[in-house]
DNA sequence: TCGTCCGGCGTTTTT
DNA sequence: CGCCGGACGA
């Protein structure tokens, strides 16, 4: 197969350059899976690479998934296998388990999720005892922005970090120690910590990291612009042994800096490798010229940028429109209007996406969707595994494979209840630090005593439920021993209790339901690899996006919402970007004190270079926040805007429409109406 | 030990 | 306006 055919110059160009540093500017559909997939294809097929020696990183499943996929289809699974696609965090983990004791670390670590991360820090603040509250959330991103920049809670006084007139500066000192220890005694390690322990492992241990990079000869990291600090170093001990880098991104692209995203690694990529080719892939295939040139003419505004111009042979298509609306319900009600129209035109609902900036405006969209009987699907929320029931169970299984884990013992402790409260936790709690033991060591002695009081009776039952159930786990496969598990703990009957209301109660129900279905096809399709060990690393790191898109890559006829981080990569027939408005995109939190807004633009642009076809972005006249009528103002990015890149009409009266269409107008109102008091 | 009431606060998100 | 967490009472 000649894996050239149907690429641009550019595109051919970057699928050729095999060896050495390259950097793939990509801009918004330009084609860049097509030409990393190909590419990787044409490094195996035609440049008789070693599969094996290829390593693909990306930042989600999702998107590792799809590039397997992708390859998959054109290579064949054959000469696909052997090539390793995997997350930063799934390919640290790996190192981890294989190289962690280099640090004195126990390979059997548990990882902690932000929920851990936060009763932690409540612990921790709780004996700090400050006049002052501080914020526990607040505390744990110091935490993890020290750990993005290498600064352990021993180095963090004598840094630069360090401010003494910040009293937040000390909270966070006391607690970074005490969140540390904490971790170290539960052999725990959070998701920064995954990545921080990978660069202490390749600065003490170079020989560690040479290893690793002989094993991957030709290295290719996607969403460049999003890598962190930490990223960056993981990559450069990667490649100490050599200089086949290919990295790809779009500076006008990068949104993730308020989680440590580092745009200085795109941008100064070519001063860190030695003779760096750079690739433009400036044609777009995927919009139409209007909708381009306006996303041009936006993103141009920012300066500290890569300079690229997207162009497009494609049609000129229909003006992008800006609408003014009276408030959100207003603005949700035409936006759905707009639907209704392209569904009654016969067309296919998953076209459309409604995009926002802040999860705060979906309300409004819903109920009218509800309302109007339109299916539809809104991305993100809660994850599967943070609902509590879910949690709960896989306290269980993360304490079962870890006895050390205290905050998963902690949780399962009195669930279902067995009588055993905070009060005797903490009595507990101090027992463990008193005697430098871990919490279950200390229950386990507790239980033994001879009092026969119905607290030690408890004791003696869940410590032998535990010793049943670590047998159990070890005997059984993993189906059998979480079904076994949630008969012995009785914890539907726990569920029911646990709730009034019927239809939460049978909501909670199918959860669990869900949880046990699910780690049924986690078995059918690892078989022998179905390990306990494996199956929280994967439950943990799931991606939210695919949890609801089992489906067999059909599309369901629905329309999406999402927030406009969401949608990077996806593309729509239609799309309508709503709240285009001041202290929403600008968001409020990014305005204050002259901070930098770039972000917000970037999140503009990103928003308009997903529609193929038509572009609608909405502002009201006034929004309700937090039970109070505010006025708004169309967002600062669209102000001053040349007439000829945008359609700005005023939606609260009839101006837009001529006087047919408005007669029209009012009488298809007045029959909806009508229709409605039915 | 567990339930209820009140006060505070409120982005974006992956792993 | 609504959620979450802490305090306090049964």
């Amino acid at each position: 197969m000649n894996y050239l055919e149907g690429l641009n110059p550019p595109q051919q160009e970057a699928v050729r350059t095999v060896d050495g540093p390259l950097l793939i500017l990509a801009g918004a559909g330009s084609g860049k899976t097509r030409t990393v997939t190909f590419r990787m294809a044409y490094m195996i097929d035609e440049k008789r690479i070693n599969s094996q020696s290829i390593l693909a990183v990306t930042f989600t499943n999702k998107a590792a998934t799809e590039m397997k996929d992708r390859v998959k289809k054109i290579l064949g699974p054959r000469k696909t296998r052997g090539l390793t696609i995997s997350t930063f965090h799934s390919l640290a983990i790996k190192i981890l388990r294989e190289d962690i004791h280099h640090l004195g670390h126990n390979n059997n670590f548990t990882i902690y999720d932000t929920s851990d991360q936060m009763s932690i820090v409540r612990a921790a603040l709780k004996q700090f005892k400050a006049e002052k509250k501080f914020d526990k959330k607040t505390i744990l991103s110091k935490i993890g922005k020290l750990k993005n920049q290498s600064i352990t809670a021993e180095s963090f006084k004598h840094s630069s970090f360090y401010d003494p007139e910040n009293p937040y500066d000390d909270a966070t000192e006391y607690c970074y120690h005490y969140y540390q220890d904490k971790l170290n005694f539960c052999n725990a390690l959070d998701f920064d910590d995954i990545l921080f322990f990978i660069k202490r492992l390749f600065v003490q241990n170079p020989e560690i990291a040479q290893k690793y990079s002989q094993k991957y000869r030709y290295i290719m990291v996607d969403e460049y612009q999003d890598t962190n600090e930490l990223q960056f170093q993981m990559i450069k001990g990667l490649t100490s042994t050599h200089q086949n880098i290919c990295v790809v991104g779009d500076d006008d692209q990068s949104i993730y800096a308020f989680r440590g995203a580092d745009i200085t690694n795109i941008l100064n990529f070519e001063k860190v490798y030695q003779n760096v080719k750079v690739i433009k892939l400036e044609q777009n295939y995927r919009s139409t010229s209007q909708i381009l040139d306006l996303a041009n003419h936006v993103i141009q505004k920012n300066k500290k940028r890569k300079k690229k111009t997207m162009f497009s042979t494609n049609d000129n298509g229909v003006r992008p429109f800006l609408w003014l609306t009276h408030n959100s319900e207003h603005e949700a009600q035409i936006v759905i209007d707009e639907v209704i129209q392209h569904q009654v035109s016969g067309k296919h609902l998953s076209e459309i996406a409604i995009l926002y900036r802040s999860n705060t405006q979906i309300p409004p969209f819903e109920d009218q969707l509800r309302l109007n009987q339109v299916p539809y699907r809104v991305i993100g929320g809660q994850k599967f595994y943070e609902k509590k029931e879910i949690k709960d169970l896989i306290a269980y299984l993360s304490f079962i494979q870890n006895p050390k884990d205290e905050l998963a013992l902690r949780r399962i402790l009195n669930v279902p209840h067995r009588g055993i409260g905070t009060t005797s936790l903490k009595k507990y709690l101090e027992k463990a630090k008193e005697r430098k033991e871990t919490l279950f060591q200390v229950i386990c002695s507790e239980s033994q005593s001879e009092e026969k009081i119905k607290r030690i009776l408890s004791l003696q039952d869940f410590v032998s439920l535990i010793d049943d159930l670590q047998f159990k786990f070890k005997k059984m496969n993993l189906v059998q021993a979480i079904h076994y598990l949630v008969e012995k703990i009785s914890y539907m009957d726990f569920v029911d209790k646990s709730y009034d209301s019927p239809k939460i109660r049978s909501r909670k129900k199918d959860d669990v339901r869900m949880f046990l279905n699910s780690t049924e096809r986690f078995v059918d399709r690892f078989k022998e690899e179905a390990t306990l060990k494996n199956y929280l690393e994967k439950l943990l790191l799931v991606d939210n996006h695919d949890q609801n898109n089992q489906n067999d890559g059909v599309l369901k006829n629905e329309i999406t919402l999402m927030t406009l981080h969401s949608s990077k990569g996806l593309e729509f027939e239609k799309v309508f970007m709503v709240g285009v408005e001041e202290e929403l995109l600008p968001h409020k939190n990014t305005i204050k004190d002259g901070s930098d807004v770039s972000e917000e633009l970037r999140l503009l642009y990103v928003g308009i270079t997903r529609a193929k076809k038509k572009l609608y972005m909405t502002h009201c006249k006034e929004r309700k926040i937090y039970g109070k009528v505010i006025p708004r103002h169309q967002s600062r990015f669209l102000i001053d805007l040349p007439k000829e890149f945008l359609t700005k009409q005023d939606r609260t009266g009839f101006a837009h429409l001529s006087e047919t269409e408005e007669a029209e107008y009012k009488k298809s109102f007045f029959s909806n109406l009508l229709e409605s008091l039915d």
